[in-house]
DNA sequence: ATCGTTACGGTTGAC
DNA sequence: AGGTCAACCGTAACG
């Protein structure tokens, strides 16, 4: 449980093990080394180890985003009420059909695509347990659509099947912002992209902080510890948003958490970051430290509002397991710039 | 001295 | 409700 209050590493700088650095810090990073400033002196002023200095700008010019992936959960299922009825319909029209047919047509029928089309063995499972043999499956049918609403109606799989690319949800409303994110549908719902929106959008606008749980009380309860952060379950998500827009926001899409955790003192000087400024304890306030950065990607120059998810940013950068890569993160899931206009932030 | 890589111990959130 | 799993995190150490 202390760890919530942080560590501190070898360099002097507080971390939260297992927790993200602070968005702010992340940024500062970025915009140091567009400032041209060498890694290794990045890590040293900024009180981070090189190892995590080089992961975020690796990841930086890679994705184009700061931002940390999406902690925990699980990958999104994709048996979908849908594919399920489908694989029902096939096994229905053609009682001896394999389960790698199956699969082969959804994806000839556009069901699934490569991506999140079931394995053969998932397929077997549902033809065993929610469908049946033939025989069964009629009766099933007859049952269920007697007994419930509609297929799988009250499968928590629903919960899983994006509105499309992130849909429009309700809750997608953020800055005036849309939260649409091309490419970014299948795979995973892109916290990010609304992470990105509310995060940045914050970080853009201090006055945005200031909201009943904004940076206020927090930065004192960080001036109180004297530096310890605070509660990691304090940066939790913003609940004004909805919580299919939070559900993968881990990386403090809530303004409180956002800022409270960029309270980094730099060294020789207790000011608090906060994204392109920090709080200068003299009472200067919001401090702009760069006029803004680009993205070598994007070639798009950008302020600090800017940030743009590269989406679903779970793919290794340097950890223990190798990952698959082409099943879960689709190439076109890492170039989706979202830009977020600066005047949003109103 | 610098920097990329990776084992490690940790957190998180869906199942 | 609590455990499991697989994702992520940053640090520290190695090369």
């Amino acid at each position: 449980m202390d760890q919530s209050y942080g560590e501190v590493n070898q360099l002097g700088g507080v971390f939260v093990n297992g927790r993200p650095l602070p968005n702010g810090l992340r940024l500062r990073i970025v915009e140091l080394a567009q400032l041209g400033v060498r890694p290794c002196d990045i890590s040293r002023q900024l009180r981070v180890s090189h190892g995590c200095v080089s992961k975020i700008l690796a990841r930086y010019h890679e994705t184009g985003s700061v931002l940390p992936g999406a902690i925990g959960g699980s990958k999104p299922r994709v048996t979908t009420p849908h594919v399920v009825k489908s694989i029902r319909d096939y096994k229905q029209g053609d009682p001896g059909i394999f389960a790698w047919e199956i699969r082969d047509r959804l994806l000839a029928d556009a069901v699934c695509d490569k991506y999140n089309v079931p394995s053969v063995s998932s397929i077997s499972r549902i033809l065993r347990n929610k469908i049946g043999n033939l025989s069964q499956s009629n009766q099933y049918e007859n049952h269920h659509t007697k007994t419930h609403p509609g297929p799988l109606a009250c499968s928590p799989v629903h919960a899983y099947s994006f509105p499309g690319p992130l849909g429009p949800s309700p809750g997608s409303k953020v800055g005036g912002v849309s939260a649409t994110h091309v490419g970014l549908s299948r795979a995973w719902p892109s916290v990010h992209t609304l992470s990105n929106i509310l995060g940045i959008r914050s970080f853009m606008d201090p006055a945005a902080l200031a909201g009943p749980d904004g940076y206020a009380p927090i930065m004192e309860e960080w001036a109180g510890r004297a530096g310890a952060f605070p509660s990691a379950r304090a940066v939790h998500v913003d609940k004004t948003a909805s919580d299919a827009d939070v559900k993968y926001s881990q990386c403090s899409s809530n303004l409180s958490g956002y800022v409270s955790t960029c309270a980094y003192p730099p060294p020789g000087q207790y000011g608090l970051y906060g994204g392109s400024g920090y709080m200068s304890p003299a009472g200067a306030g919001w401090q702009a430290q760069s006029p803004g950065f680009s993205h070598p990607l994007t070639t798009a120059s950008a302020t600090c509002g800017d940030f743009h998810s590269a989406g679903p940013l779970r793919q290794r950068l340097g950890d223990r397991k190798p990952v698959g890569g082409l099943s879960r993160y689709p190439p076109e899931h890492v170039t989706c710039p979202q830009r977020l206009s600066p005047s949003g932030a109103s």
